[in-house]
DNA sequence: GATGAATGAGATTTCATTCAT
DNA sequence: AATGAATGAAATCTCATTCAT
């Protein structure tokens, strides 16, 4: 009893120690870049020696993982926090919370954002045969790469989900296939996300345009092609159909 | 006029050397990515040393800019085929053939994608006023770099004005704002391509949805968005005209 | 009362982990040498933890300093023994005895001569002034160097006063000095000890040479430079005189 | 032609520069010792860095071992040269000026004397079956390692040769084994070394003993042992032959 | 006193980049 | 401009030793 109660604030311990260290590894990739971010400052922003980072983190590329697992986490966490807000609304209503979910996450994580996209951009690397070089063996056999690739699909599968549940209560189009759109609001919460960090981080006009309105654009745009009561609907049946 | 010749001369084999070690570096960074790849690598593939590749190129970010120029350059080109090849065709048409120039661009050459949205990513810092160490000064000097920036908004413009010729031809409605169409019809072309990316580079089908279907369906869309004769662009109408 | 054999037992106690240790410390160190062998790898063949090991010995050197004292301990006792079975004999008997059980306590035990060996290089950078690094001001202080100082020079001296034994009943020449002699007995000891260490641990043949042929004529020579009856004596006599 | 000049310019350059860095370190770890010495340290007193100090030696250990090699080169020198003084005297005298070569070798030269005992020790793990773990692949692998072994036993068969002359010339008694006595001779040798080093580097007294004695008293009695105008060599002509 | 985690010091490696010739 | 060697900066690793509990 005592062992395991023992065992377990012990882990409980590494696990905020590790989560102090994230936080100042966060810190300094945001104000220098990861290329540019020493591990010896890392691991002096987190108060430690540059070997008890390593014996926390791999190396550099793992502690960029481990960031990268709770920038997923944490967007998992918004979306469950906007089903559960959403869950007495109609499901077209949860669906478009879910991307804008999504958006103003990427908006407000930098950092984040830039993770989740180097991510995915990474694991195209493994699932396909070749290119096995950019992909290191030890970050394949990383811990947080592991757990990365058990939670990479959850908000994919929540959205999916919602919007069959849209269709049940009638608020999404019979028609409409789940997994499409969902892979669809994808691709425009990235193009969005992008765009916006393609700009200055703290601009938040491009030529002129404020990225606001692309955003509101993209929402109204998703539910319009979802909802049953919209002509866009009928006309792009066909596409959206399958 | 020998002194002519022999400069021209000189040049042009210069160019044909750069374009050499560009190939060179650009079969290398497909293989193993941008921060896996050695100078030395890159340097005996282009079948010369170090020094000479750095006597070409100032530094691997530099070598780096000259692909991303040459895949700026590259997408101008299918630009203007393009326009070229639609300018008996209404403006829509136009417009919705740059689009899918632009995804089939991204398609077609996976490392050129990466390396526009990168450079796009990249500019950002600049704009911005911190992130200094992002962005080397000797980078910021550097020839493609300027090179990049005269050309960077070239594609952006020949859409925003191929836009207004449809207007100007009756085929777009004219209360679509050109410069937020334009940047919408980016986001799209990102979205598609990021998720084309973040799957296998040889597999066209993620979740088992074939991505060709996402990509006409996006065509489609973006021509409903302008086209007068969608009824979509009612509905939408305040966030398109801005 | 209870507190003394309280306090007794516990000496006890601790003396037998010490020797646990010391003898787990053997083992690596014949294993893998002083520099290879690891403090962690020491403890876990011992049983116990680093910090445990640490308990008892402040330091590598230290635990090898340990281990050197007990080397010395060891071949004391061998010496006492020799000089018990030949306390009938006649003093050259009994040296020559001396020098044959240091020999074969070398032959006997690598690790142990190497042990001395090193010892007695290393006193050497601390009774000259200089080198002081070679030395810590720690080890100075250790309790086992401390117990190795009170008994470095005992094989010397009881050597010393064996031949002065041997001039009192005859049997070595009195013009020999036992000073002199003793060290002269040492270095043969030392030189035939390296030779067989510097060939392979289990071989005893040296460019088919039989070792035991060199062990067996130093001692041959150590006994015709004492003894009264060797025509060597005369002939060297200046020398071995002084 | 050229080609070969250049390429054997190079090659002497390069020497130079190992000569230049050994140099260094011999100096280091005079001033220090072996463990003490810091490779950082070593590349500055050399005047170059440390990526460069390990471009010339893979590790510290590397570099200890290209010490060896010059200490043995340095003993082979002093050997040839000894014989060449001593080319026209009977082969006894030479054989005697070698020992005391060696010796005055040692005496002058601490390190180097510290290096040669360490490699005879060493070697004999790689002789032996079992102990491969004192002797790492990368050193056996390494260049001086090899280098060493090629020369290892020259001051050896040189003595034997000498021996040998001696014996044809009259100077040295028939019935003595070249290699055995070569050996014992070594033994005298290392014997003396050690004791004068385990003596301070600086002292010359042990025990009140002046050692120039105890070397001078071991050059008369390898002399005895080998004259044919010794009356010892009768006595003990039985070990002597074998 | 025992345990697991942390520290400090230095060895070693990796590369982009630069120098000398 | 070409070559081989060198530099500098940081990543990474190894271990003896120490701390906190």
């Amino acid at each position: 009893m005592c062992e395991i109660e023992n065992r377990s604030m012990k882990d409980t311990k590494r696990v905020l120690k590790e989560n102090n260290i994230i936080e100042a590894a966060e810190k300094i990739f945001k104000l220098v870049g990861f290329k540019n971010a020493k591990m010896e400052d890392i691991a002096s922003e987190a108060g430690i020696t540059k070997v008890t980072l390593y014996s926390y983190f791999q190396s550099k590329e793992n502690l960029y993982l481990a960031i990268t697992y709770r920038a997923l986490q944490s967007l998992n966490d918004a979306y469950y926090k906007s089903l559960d807000l959403n869950k007495g609304k109609k499901g077209i209503d949860s669906v478009v919370a879910l991307i804008e979910t999504f958006m103003t996450f990427c908006e407000e994580n930098f950092l984040y954002s830039e993770t989740l996209l180097d991510y995915f951009s990474m694991v195209r690397s493994t699932s396909s045969g070749k290119d096995k070089t950019k992909l290191t063996e030890a970050t394949k056999e990383s811990l947080y790469y592991m757990k990365l690739q058990d939670i990479q699909n959850l908000p994919f599968k929540l959205t999916a989900k919602e919007i069959e549940r849209g269709q049940e209560d009638g608020s999404i189009l019979p028609e409409v296939d789940p997994i499409f759109t969902t892979l669809q609001g994808w691709s425009f919460i990235i193009g969005y996300t992008k765009l916006l960090n393609a700009n200055g981080s703290n601009k938040s006009t491009l030529f002129n345009v404020d990225l606001t309105d692309l955003k509101t654009f993209n929402l109204k745009l998703a539910r319009a092609l979802m909802s049953s009561g919209s002509t866009l609907s009928k006309i792009d049946a066909m596409s959206v159909q399958r």
